[in-house]
DNA sequence: TCAACGCATTGACTTTAGTTAAGAAATAAA
DNA sequence: TTTATTTCTTAACTAAAGTCAATGCGTTGA
């Protein structure tokens, strides 16, 4: 379980220097928690007082319009799941499936307020992480918006080559904006070249 | 020119309490700057170390990619407009212009440090904006990727009329990712309805 | 073992956006 | 005002995604 944590403070010695006090703090306010494939960590509508952080597996956010899915995300190892209305009272506008069998370290606003009080560089730190999390969306906005499906499809296959093997096609279609069978005959055409 | 700064103050009343004395310190580190239809506030590959807020006109937001534009934003009156590379040595991926003649209060890193360090609250008030913005852009996205161009521009005149007004076409089309002629006809063909 | 279900693929057809080119309308410049 | 230039619209054609329907292929479960 030790090594579980370990990944987080991995993660956040990225951004600053992490003492012994402020890693005993982190353990102490955070938990691990297991799902397994098909499990719902926040439903539409519902409001939601957790964030998490992910040890192995793999968590995908999407939206319901018109009966079908539409996925925004997917969140796999050592990446951050901070929902939109985290510690807000907001009704969430989207859901959060576990893909796989996936194993999370677990945070909430009453623990983390504490340690925010106790360590006031936390502070600055969430400021940077959140800013850099905001430049990779806009960046990933913009490619997506300059792109065609097909060019979407390739960069994900070149950026992220594990979700073509554990996610299954018909929610890449959907992270991808397209129908199922559009997919296919994607594939299909970029084989005969 | 105090009416101006009152602007700013609104805005930022919304999010705290505004004390007489941090009232002055943001007068003293924000100046006001016009601007005409068509200058560049942000060219693509050099660094920025200006944030504006605009009093009134119209900036918007766009890339280069194959000799084209591509329109990620526009920002309009009582909007803050924050560089991706704000306050870093990271070139910008994108250009920053006027679409009109445009008032904006002008902030900079050096001259915002300084009140930062007197008031220390402020460091939670950015935290917080900066938590809405990026709460808005990923919904945009979502939004965004959820609807075909007909329904964007459905969305565009619904949420932001005075945009189609004040905004030529042709950026329009690019802000909605469709080509002007195809903007066009979505327009005839809404027409006919 | 076999039926049922979900998922991926394929085909025929429709709809819509991209492309190219031409012309009309509006704006800016001489 | 008149000329240029930019912007918008229209048309004909091409390419690609959506829709509907059918088939095949695994996995699950009775």
């Amino acid at each position: 379980m030790q090594i579980m944590k370990d990944k987080i403070l991995q993660y956040l010695s990225k951004y600053t220097v992490i003492t012994k006090e402020l890693e005993k703090a982190i353990a102490e306010s955070t938990f691990i928690q297991c799902f397994t494939k098909g499990d719902i960590l926040l439903k539409e509508g519902s409001t939601s007082n957790e964030c998490y952080f992910i040890i192995k597996g793999c968590i995908r956010s999407y939206y319901l319009k018109d009966g079908d899915e539409k996925t925004i995300e997917f969140y796999t190892e050592d990446e951050a799941v901070i929902p939109l209305n985290y510690d807000t009272i907001i009704p969430s506008g989207h859901y959060l499936e576990c893909v796989e069998e996936t194993i999370v370290s677990v945070g909430n606003p009453e623990l983390e307020s504490e340690t925010f009080q106790k360590f006031p560089e936390l502070g600055m730190l969430s400021r940077i992480i959140g800013q850099k999390i905001m430049a990779q969306q806009q960046e990933s906005f913009a490619d997506y918006k300059m792109s065609t499906p097909e060019e979407r499809y390739l960069n994900l296959v070149k950026r992220r080559p594990d979700l073509i093997q554990r996610v299954p096609q018909h929610q890449i279609a959907s992270y991808l904006s397209v129908k199922p069978e559009s997919l296919s005959r994607i594939k299909r055409r970029l084989m005969n070249k």
